[in-house]
DNA sequence: TTGAAAGCGCTAACAA
DNA sequence: TTGTTAGCGCTTTCAA
């Protein structure tokens, strides 16, 4: 910068308004440093920037895994609206593994991104410790963080509570008896919301949620499979099962058919998140559509507000509208 | 920092060599130094530091899109070994537009980000250009750089030609006598190396590949799909399929089970990369399996090399194994 | 409309 | 073993 401003004949204050469109500068100067700019290929150090303006223009994004294709859609909606928004992605993939959450959390503090978008994979102490001292603004998707001396901290999600309710009545008004669940993460609030929703649709329609039809997993096909398998095994075995996600569905799906049985003929799936994968299955996945792109998008753009301006009414938890999509792992009965 | 020095009662140098572990610095002084860091919550600037040392400790990756596994696959291994080797990643998922492939990289350039990890959608003169002034290491995977005035750009990949080859014959061994491809990019080095390997194989055993049996599409489901079912009208059908990725070779299942047809009775499919999807699907895909973890591991200690040793043996193209994997997508005719 | 100068928070000679 | 000092490359008052 030092040297462009040598050859052009101006200061080095100029040469930063030309470059940020700073005003005041006459057309002249403006020209002439221009052309100098480009000759030399000159490319502002963005780092000197952040020094010096106190602003990074990244933000840290925390997942847990990008393996699970819900998070690498998260990340493309969060990407593409910041990028919209003159931002980037700082992208951390903490494998599930709680020691690298933490690690990643104290490294964007570090690197002093201007904000932090969080799916953590377990909730802890230090998380919160985290929160409660993290001076810039932090936004969840799909995870409450509440507690003591902690500020209000925006989620985005669905209503899991509904969204499960509906799925599950669809399986009872179309005649499905015995209804599983095969759930993961039982201690997250999205799955809590869910088994809620599921024992509720039970209730109200005076059916009762047998336990041994509710199967714990880790939202990972092999779980889903294994726990098939033993629900197979079961004498009174179930004629619909109900996912907590799409490739845990895939999971069901894949045991029942090894198991000598079929999809939907013998026993109905239902999965959840509708991944791109939902529809191309054989057989196609009946499931709870979350609009994931689109929530990737709102996190970002809530960033955003909190950043402008610290408190606005655009800063506060955001419900988005589910969809309940019927494709062929589904039958009547 | 400042701050700390004045509470201490040191100079801000002392203070800087603790946190580095920069020797020397006694024992007493640096206990007495760590106290007051932790007690203040003190987070060292990695801006400044990045500023004053001239190095960011992370690295640029360019990849076209997320919603492929494969690349979700590559930046988990690169993501991991960045990690271990105190390096993070600053993610540009391009959603395939040219246009933002070269903003990315000026945006990597301006970020000063330690290298760069690319892997672009098309290859433009523009990127050529870039490549040819940019001073810092790249490292390239699935894609090949030269030209005129080229530096030597490492690439990380596998023996396409070869792979192809196997795959194609493991059919012809097994009994089919039509054979035809689902390509995409056709103008990427990498598919032009699987065709060649698919002509040649075919070549060796006295067969001619027929053109109407070599379907264009660009590595997503539907235009396999749509290929496919293009195909099918065909009143000579092929008994096999070669795909030069799972996610299409799922389409073409899709598009053969809607036909009224099955795989593998009527016609055999192959795939390729082993995407975590091809052993869950129904049936499970027959496959090349590419180590994707580990390209995206291999990239990443290429980086390393480059970084700390500008002309190292170790950089170079690499080459890694690739498998073929028998599953249930293909038969004995 | 422009320039001088201070400062962002750190590292790294060099001196003590 | 420690402190002093001069940057790193930019932005931003304040003055001219």
């Amino acid at each position: 910068m030092k040297d462009i401003a040598r050859e052009a004949g101006v200061s080095k204050a100029t040469v930063s308004r030309v470059i940020n469109n700073t005003n005041p500068v006459s057309e002249e100067v403006r020209k002439k440093v221009e052309k100098i700019i480009k000759k030399n290929n000159y490319i502002p150090s963005s780092i000197a920037r952040s020094l010096s303006k106190k602003e990074t223009k990244v933000i840290g994004l925390i997942i847990p895994d990008l393996s699970n294709s819900f998070y690498s859609e998260l990340v493309r909606g969060i990407s593409r609206t910041a990028h919209n928004n003159g931002y980037n992605v700082f992208l951390c993939n903490t494998f599930k593994e709680t020691k690298l959450e933490m690690e990643f959390l104290n490294l964007l503090e570090e690197k002093e991104v201007d904000a932090i978008i969080l799916t953590t994979f377990h909730t802890t102490e230090a998380q919160k410790d985290f929160i409660r001292r993290y001076k810039k603004p932090i936004v969840t998707v799909n995870r409450i963080f509440e507690g003591e001396g902690m500020p209000f901290v925006p989620n985005i999600d669905i209503d899991n509570y509904k969204a499960s309710y509906e799925a599950v009545d669809y399986l009872i008004k179309s005649g499905h008896k015995k209804i599983g669940v095969i759930r993961a993460d039982k201690d997250d609030n999205t799955c809590i919301d869910r088994l809620r929703g599921y024992k509720q649709v039970l209730n109200d329609n005076l059916m009762i949620a047998d336990e041994s039809y509710i199967i714990d997993s880790d939202f990972h096909f092999q779980a889903a499979y294994d726990g098939m398998m033993k629900i197979l095994k079961n004498k009174n075995r179930p004629d619909a099962m109900f996912c907590f996600s799409d490739e845990l569905a895939t999971g069901a799906i894949k045991a029942i058919i090894d198991s000598g049985l079929k999809v939907p003929e013998d026993i109905s799936i239902v999965g959840f998140d509708d991944i791109p994968l939902a529809k191309r299955f054989i057989p196609s996945i009946t499931t709870v559509k979350q609009p994931i792109f689109d929530m990737g998008k709102v996190a970002m753009e809530t960033v955003c507000n909190m950043i402008i301006k610290k408190d606005d009414d655009r800063i506060a938890n955001v419900t988005l509208n589910h969809e309940f999509v019927v494709r062929n792992s589904t039958i009547n009965r």
